[in-house]
DNA sequence: GTCTATAGTGCGATAGAC
DNA sequence: GTCTATCGCACTATAGAC
């Protein structure tokens, strides 16, 4: 028999939630988090750099999706339609049995403000690493961070509107309908 | 005589600068700031909701030449039109004069997560007034969200490029570049 | 695992300005 | 008298050091 339950992290993540949505972020202890999960505060804090952390911790493994979606885009293809192929590419991420579990993170998330601080980093990074990627792939500045911001902003506005969605669409036709209307924003002049 | 010197704010806010600079943000404790400014620690949280908040204050107010530059521009004007506007005539916040100064600044918050985190969120809040303006010209959603996300990365991409230039351009000449160039992103296919 | 510093809050007291 | 900026003290939670 083990010495500790395994998945330890698991349980303070999935903890964490249940505590933040049901009574509120700022009023749940890190020790509580540990408590309901069986461990200290301690091995909280040894998991987790911060409070925050635990609602993102393991959500960064989703940059990779982005990385190789660039890699399978076309040699000829446009900055942004590198970013397009990387953005579409990464939707495998988010299936339709995980919008439940994502409407509940979100709605914790847009309820706390330094829980949106932290999105809003993450993002940032992940707009950093595709620029670097653009910039890999011979595209100068400010092109490359043009090109993946707009990406990241293309899919947090996608993502969104998936969570919003009544009609079961999934989320990389979502994205392809708001990279259609980015590209119309942009191309239309004044009559 | 006034039983306290006026300008406390002013004298923390150059307080926390200077020793964020000089000896690092983390490190800085908020009762030494209030110390350097002659003021007790408690004083320093009736005027800053939390540490961060030092560097952003006062800095909201650069929200209101944004949303004249979406009441200038014309009827017949593109959402990203209206934006590009809103962006170009809020350069006359960022005088040459006040390179220096927000050089020194950006530095600080580059340098620390943290700083960063509050930063974006201010940048995130003004792309959302921004949102909620074009909406109410009649610009529909998610053309408004994504307008205005647009807006807001080509000012953050010019800031930046007028802190790093060493020609003396304004930021206004730079915003327009970097328009084109989101321009030319979005424009130009693949051959 | 314990111990400590710092961030941040709540409340009451003070003492001018008006 | 009221209003407001400040201080002082007690307190909790976070987070890092040891």
């Amino acid at each position: 028999m083990a010495r500790w339950e395994p998945g330890a992290r698991e349980r303070l993540q999935k903890a964490a939630l249940e505590l933040f949505s049901g009574k509120g972020y700022e009023i749940t202890t890190a020790a509580e988090i540990a408590q309901a999960a069986g461990l200290t505060e301690r091995t909280f804090f040894r998991h987790f750099a911060d409070k925050r952390e635990v609602l993102f911790t393991g959500q960064d493994e989703f940059t990779s999706p982005f990385l190789a979606g660039i890699e399978a885009a076309p040699q000829g293809a446009t900055p942004l339609e590198v970013v397009s192929s990387a953005v579409i590419g990464a939707a495998g991420f988010f299936p339709v049995e995980k919008r439940a579990y994502s409407r509940l993170r979100q709605t914790v998330i847009v309820a706390n403000p330094e829980l949106q601080e932290r999105e809003l980093l993450k993002m940032a990074s992940l707009a950093a690493t595709l620029a670097a990627a653009l910039r890999g792939r011979g595209v100068a500045e400010p092109a490359a961070s043009l090109a993946a911001e707009s990406g990241v902003t293309v899919f947090r506005v996608s993502f969104e509107l998936w969570l919003a969605d009544e009609t079961g669409a999934s989320i990389d036709d979502i994205e392809r309908k708001v990279f259609r209307e980015l590209g119309a924003l942009t191309a239309v002049t004044a009559e």
